[in-house]
RNA sequence: GGCUGAGUGGCAGAGUGGUUAUGCAGCGGCCUGCAAAGCCGUGUACAGCGGUUCGAUUCCGCUCUCAGCCUCCA
């Protein structure tokens, strides 16, 4: 069997995957800051590390999979100052929220999810060993800096050069750092906000510090796989490596993964732009399922453009799926088929779902020839079908009850009134009236309703 | 200005130094009372210009276009 390689930001290649402990990955994904509804670029980060993690396990990998929350930042303490509540409260609930969403998505929860809040202690003890080994000070404003100059390979996973940026770009050069670049390891407090006491009074802790005590806390001071979107490349990743290198003098993480962007009409879907969809949002009209699908139908380092169109598409290919199976008892197949071969090799380069996914479709159309002359190779082929559908999370429901389900809110005929319009038809057709009986079919189809004769037997899918 | 990444058939989206991606849509056929689903067949795609090569969409260079990062962001 091929071995599986992953890209590494880190060296900007594929190389072959080394666990530290054999037979052992310990992964961490930087998950959501908690003031708001998870958005489909959130989805992606959520479905792709799910995958990643589901198929290291496929593989028989023993996985830990810590994902954290921000619960503490800017943002949040300004949201719940405009809605007049405790900023616990508006964590709490979006924390609620965000594990609907996950929910939805078929995505199984982590092993871990830490908080930045319930980790105030190592936070500062980090800060602290920063500081006595030089790579930190306390500015003027009572603020704690880390110094980017005092750590050599600060750029290495970004591919940047100090001397390369410019300062100012975008924000106005704090005064209180000593290098611009410098960036902020413990905030004081500013009256009315929440705060933790420290050796530097009160305040709460930084962006980037929080996650590299976190991760360290979970999986050790050097770990195999740390992911998260494309835009943390820099500067929070970048900054985890410095603060964490420099705290522990080890090297932190050996792979870095880092997933693209979801887009729409060819521009980043971010929060700052306004042009993003919640997950919630989406769900109106499709499945989650679809959704994941989606999300896995192209590579996860490429840009993902969202539109109806792609979520169309996503329906369609999951129909084909689901009525392959249908109908179907699965074997256990007890050797490797070619598919599963051709699984494997395609999830082994880099977790290259949509490569994958073809493989599925071939299996699919192989199960529908071989259903009537060889029922008991098509039991097998659709086991095969369900071990490659089941480290992408797909093809997880019963197929006519994912076909027959709605796909929205909308109001739509209930499945006892198909099916007593069904028992009509089916008496139209044993009388040859077959003028009703179409006229039964069309109208179940204006109500999105598809009618199959199959012999003697109708079935039926919702549109 | 610095640094990434990308440009594939009607659409989406993989991949490869010479041979079918896959899905959707289209066209023809089989099946069907008719459909639907399914099956079979069907498309001289690889941004442009040079170079390397017996041969390049695939390697190299340049050009053009697009996207992302350069202390909010998944």
């Amino acid at each position: 069997m091929s071995q599986l390689k992953i890209f590494n930001t880190l060296h900007r290649e594929k190389q072959p995957f080394v666990p530290i402990e054999e037979g052992k990955v310990g992964l961490y994904v930087c998950g959501m800051t908690v003031y708001d509804y998870c958005h489909i670029g959130h989805a992606r980060v959520m479905v792709v590390f799910d995958v990643v993690a589901r198929y290291f396990k496929y593989l028989g990998y023993e996985v830990k999979y810590v994902r954290n929350i921000t619960d503490i930042d800017d943002k949040i303490i300004a949201r719940a100052a405009e809605a007049g509540e405790d900023f616990t409260d508006l964590t709490k609930r979006f924390i609620d929220e965000m594990h609907q969403d996950e929910a939805s998505l078929n995505v199984l929860h982590p092993n871990e999810e830490p908080l930045a809040t319930n980790s105030i202690d190592s936070i500062i003890s980090m800060i602290e060993t920063l500081i006595d080994k030089g790579n930190a000070y306390a500015g003027p404003n009572g603020d704690v800096y880390y110094s980017v100059e005092s750590f050599d390979n600060y750029g290495q996973l970004s591919g940047r050069k100090l001397d390369d940026m410019n300062a100012g770009e975008r924000v106005e050069v704090d005064e209180n750092k000593r290098n611009p670049f410098d960036f902020v390891l413990w905030k004081s407090a500013k009256p009315g906000e929440p705060f933790w006491p420290s050796p530097w009074g009160n305040g709460r802790p930084g962006w980037h510090i929080e996650c590299s005590a976190m991760a360290t806390c979970c999986l050790g001071n050097h770990f195999d796989i740390h992911g998260g979107g494309m835009d943390l490349q820099f500067p929070h990743h970048e900054n985890e490596i410095a603060q964490s290198e420099a705290a522990t003098g080890e090297t932190f993480v050996n792979t870095w993964m880092h997933n693209g962007f979801v887009r729409i009409d060819d521009e980043k879907m971010s929060k700052s732009l306004g042009n993003f969809f919640t997950v919630r949002e989406v769900l109106k009209k499709y499945r989650g399922e679809e959704i994941r699908f989606f999300v896995l139908s192209s590579h996860y380092r490429s840009p993902l453009n969202y539109s109806d169109e792609s979520l169309n598409e996503a329906r369609s290919a999951l129909e084909r799926l689901y009525t392959a199976l249908r109908g179907v008892t699965p074997i256990a197949n007890e050797v490797k088929s070619d598919y599963v071969e051709r699984f494997e090799a395609a999830m082994n380069d880099d977790f290259n779902s949509a490569k994958a996914i073809s493989v599925l479709f071939e299996c699919a159309n192989e199960i529908n020839k071989l259903k009537a002359d060889n029922p008991e190779l098509a039991a097998k082929t659709t086991s095969d079908l369900l071990v490659m559908a089941e480290p992408l999370g797909l093809l997880y429901q019963n197929p006519d009850e994912f076909l027959q389900s709605t796909t929205g809110s909308d109001e739509a005929i209930s499945n006892d009134d198909i099916k007593a319009k069904i028992s009509l038809r089916l008496e139209a057709k044993a009388d040859r009236n077959w003028g009703l009986a179409d006229q039964i079919r069309d109208e179940l189809k204006e109500q999105g309703v598809i009618v199959e004769d199959k012999g003697q037997e109708t079935t039926w899918r919702r549109e």
